[in-house]
Formats: C-alpha cells, structure tokens, sequence
DNA sequence: TGTACATCAGTGAACGCGCGTTCACTGATGTAC
DNA sequence: TGTACATCAGTGAACGCGCGTTCACTGATGTAC
C-alpha cells in the first residue's frame, strides 16, 4: 500500500487494473484473490507483500474508483458559473460517469456495504472527505446569497447526490425501465428545484 | 416456500425470523446457514426442505422487510390529502421505518445488491411491483392536475425514494453526521419542492 | 568504480477454515375406504 | 371408527469446494564506503 520502488508502484497498479477487469467481467461471485492473480499476472505472495489483505485491495480499488467520480464532478463543478448551472452539473456529471464506466459505478455502489465495519468507513471517509468538502465550499457563498437553500452539509449532500445514486443503482441492478439518457435530461432541473434558495 | 401444513409454515417464519434477528446481531459476516439454524432452532434439512438454498431464504427476508416498508408507506400515504401532504409523507414514513427498525432496512440496503443476478431480481421486483404501482396511482391525479411534475415513473419515483434512501444508507453505514429526525424536518418539504408541478 | 550488505519485491505450493449443500433417514399429518 | 398408505416435515452427520491467507524462499534494487 506504501510502495518504496517505482516496481512495487507499478505492481498495486496491475493488481487494481485487474481486479477492476475482474469485477466487470465476472461480477462480484467472482471477485476473488485467485482470480485478481490470474488476470494481473501478479503472485499470491506479491498481492500480500503490498495489500494487509483481500479486503484493503478491494478498499484500494474502491478509494480510485471514488475519487474518479468525485474527480469528474468536481471538475464540471468548477466551470459552473451559477448555482443552478452548478447544481444541474453535479447531477449530469454523476449520470454520465456511470453510463461510461459501468463497472466502476457498480463496484461502489457494491462496495460501499462492505464497508460497514467502522474501520473501514473511516479509511473511505478520508478519501472522499477533502472531495465532498469542497463541492460543500463551492455551495456556501450560494447558500449565504440565498440562491441554495440553507441547510446543514450532510442533507445537502443527500438531496444533491441521493436520486442520482438511486438512479444509478436502479439502472445497474438492470431492467425497471430506466434510461440514463433520459434521466440526464430529466433530474438535473427537478434536483435544482430541491436545492433553490429564496433568492434562487 | 409453499408449503402444505400449517406446521411448515410456522418454521418459516421461525426461520426468518432468527435469520433477521441473526443480521441484526452479527451483521453481514455473521450470517450463514449455520448461524441461522442455531438461532431458530430449526434442523439443516428443514431448512433445505423449505428452501431451496440459503440465497433463496434471504430473498424470501427481503421481499418480507421490503413488503413491511412499503406497506408503512402506503399506510401513511392512504392518509394524506393533498399531494404535498402525500409527498412528505412517504419521506417521512420512509426515515421512520429506518429509525424504527434499522436492522429491516439494513438488510433491504445491502441485500438489493446480492439481486444483481437477473433471476433474482425478478423475484425482488414482483414482491414491490404491486405496491409501487399503487404508489403511482396514487400521483396519477395530482399530476393530471399538474401538482406534480409530470415525469415517466421511475423518476418520479427516483425523486421520491431517493434522498431518503440515500440518507438512510449514510446513517446506516454509521457515523457521517447525519441525524434521522433532523433528516425528518428538513427533506420532506424539499422533496416536495422537486416534485411539485406547475399547479402545485 | 567495485564490493558487501540491507531492504524491498516477487514467487507459488500448501493449508485450514467455514461455508452452503446433500442424503438416508425418522416422525407427523393427512387421506381413503 | 379403525387401519393402511402416501405425503409432508424435520433431523443431523458428513462432505467437498473455494476461499483468503501463510511461509520459506529467490531475485531485484538501493546504499555505504
């Protein structure tokens, strides 16, 4: 996990590469240490020599996956001029992110129950917190204008990200009729309509 | 599953019974046929007997607690007169239910993504299929008189169910300050305000 | 520049544990005449 | 009402598979003088 070579580095990279690969193709009945071997190509021992565990690997993956999404929201985010350009960005950002990479969207949704061990939500918090913090800092000049409606952090958060994440899931778990597409055309604005302020 | 005598049935429920009770105790890690057996008392075979695996007891688990959320819901909704009123209310009995029960909604939380197989999910969607149906009918009207959004199903029920499940897995996965009654003032009035029509 | 040593990285056969599942069986309940 | 038979329900020891993990080892890279 703290590699001292540029070798050690470029292994963790494989391995995750591959259990990503490995999840895609074969879901999560299939995710194991064997097959993760098999398609890097990486041995047992070198796994164990880098990662505690089978668990801290699926964290690590988890944790790139995450930042990823977290990353492409933030950069939309960013060319947002107003709050409801900003907000409407966040929601088609998320969507598409998951019509690109599918595998990705699903391992975390997955994962995030894994996680319900406090040891582990505390190693995933630390990587999503600097990320969710500053999608916070971006919406606190909007909220003390009047343009998002003023409420604490976290159900800010919940009515920004929880249809999106629904969406998501629905459509991973497959059939019930929903169309990314349409839901990118479809939720941004009514998201806003939950998040305007009086002024917005 | 369907069984012939009244006995049969009461070691069902006997099983389901300590299978939830099981979840809530020991958690995902700790729930396996075994620890099911030993908690209801109820013998290896009999279980075998009236199910076809230990997947098929869980499903069996999720349709009940999914049935008893939903039912919750209705229940509240049945009430409500206006559409607004209607919205909160689902939101509201929603974050009860969790707070109420957690280990029902823990459960339908991280068992919806054992349902990826697609044989599964179909048994999962007939369980909900009726009783989100009559979610549906319930907005029909009030969208016909534009008091709420007119959206195709899914989204509106992604708007709906979303924030609230989204806060619900956050607070379940622990910590992440969120707090369920505060959660209780605060979103339902902007679930409504995302939901709302033109004449609403 | 060369050598000796320490640390990091990688190997793969072997292991043990716990899981879901099977199976040959006994006991209870229902049914037909 | 009593008896014979069929089906349903329940039992628990035993099994095998696949999983994550260990470990004694070799090879590669970095460091000190």
């Amino acid at each position: 996990m703290s590699p001292k070579q540029v070798r050690g580095e470029q292994t963790i990279t494989r391995l995750l590469d591959a259990a990503l690969e490995v999840y895609r193709e074969r879901g999560p009945e299939g995710f194991s240490v064997q097959a993760v071997t098999a398609a890097s190509g990486v041995s047992l021992g070198s796994l164990y020599h880098h990662f505690g565990g089978f668990d801290d690997l699926a964290a690590a993956l988890y944790g790139r996956c995450m930042t990823e999404l977290l990353d492409a929201i933030l950069d939309r985010l960013d060319r947002a001029r107003t709050a409801r350009t900003g907000v409407r960005a966040v929601v088609t950002a998320y969507l598409e992110f998951v019509r690109t990479d599918p595998a990705k969207a699903r391992f975390i949704h997955a994962w995030a129950y894994a996680a319900f061990l406090p040891a582990r939500a505390a190693v995933i918090a630390e990587a999503k917190r600097p990320r969710i913090e500053r999608m916070m800092a971006w919406a606190r000049p909007h909220v003390a204008a009047g343009r998002l409606v003023d409420l604490p952090d976290p159900y800010l958060e919940m009515l920004l990200i929880g249809p999106v994440a629904e969406t998501a899931r629905r459509w991973l778990a497959g059939g019930s009729g929903i169309d990314l597409e349409r839901a990118e055309r479809v939720l941004p604005e009514r998201v806003w309509q939950s998040l305007r302020g009086p002024a917005g």
